[in-house]
Parts: structure tokens; sequence; C-alpha cells
DNA sequence: CCTTTGACTCACT
DNA sequence: CAGTGAGCCAAAG
């Protein structure tokens, strides 16, 4: 096993790819989750290259203002709006709605 | 091997 | 109260 494979990038996969459905977090919660609450940028920059997972649903992973910063990084700016609200976020100015009411936390959830 | 970037965050002005 | 700047860390070139 290469155990050693793993990479900070997969590290954040993980992560998002347990965010539940219609639920937003930030890169910093994750991050911090990991240990690496200053490596906040690395989340965005992993997701980039989560774009070709599909487990990894990006559009759910916003900054900490609930704001979708990465929104002009996918397809088309428009794709990462009409995914959040297709799962029932509410997406406003490109700002999510309640996002402190649907900001989930890993360190809580998955905290042990 | 060293340099540059990057979907962030905090802090100061 | 709002805007701009610097800091941070890791991966890709």
């Amino acid at each position: 096993m290469q155990e050693k494979t793993y990479t900070f990038f997969q590290n954040v996969y993980d992560v998002v790819r347990q965010i539940p459905e219609g639920r937003v977090t930030s890169y910093g919660a994750i991050a911090k989750y990991l240990g690496m609450a200053r490596s906040s940028r690395m989340v965005g920059y992993a997701m980039n290259a989560a774009h070709e997972l599909p487990d990894v649903p990006a559009h759910r992973v916003v900054n900490r203002n609930g704001l979708l910063t990465g929104k002009h990084h996918f397809s088309t700016p428009f794709e990462m709006q009409q995914l959040l609200e297709k799962e029932g976020v509410e997406v406003k100015d490109d700002q999510v709605l309640n996002f402190k009411q649907l900001s989930w936390n890993p360190t809580e959830e998955l905290k042990l």
C-alpha cells in the first residue's frame, strides 16, 4: 500500500466527499480539520485538481464568507450556483443564503 | 533545485 | 465600516 501516496489533496477530497447534500463548508474549516488552518489556500488549490473527480462536490465548498469565490473556475460561473440551488441551497449574488445555518463543520461532525 | 502561483484568511489603515 | 496588503503552505513549472 502506498500510504505515503496520500497527499494533502487526497485528504481534502476525502473530506469534501463527506459533505452532505444541501450543505456547504468553507476552505478554512476543511484545512483546520486537516490540521492546516493556515493552508486554506491549498484547499482551494486541491479542488482545482478535484475537477476530474466526480465524487468531489467542489460546488459545496465556498470561502468563509459563504461567497462562491470558485465559481469562476467552473465550466461556467453559473454552474456552481445552479448546483447549489439544485440541492436546496439558496444562492443570491454569488453568496450562499443562510450560509451560517448550512455551514457544515467537519471538525465537529467528523470529530470523534 | 529554485521560482511562481493560487477556488483563502487575518490584520491593519 | 470598508478596502487593501501581506502571510502562509504546498504543489506544479
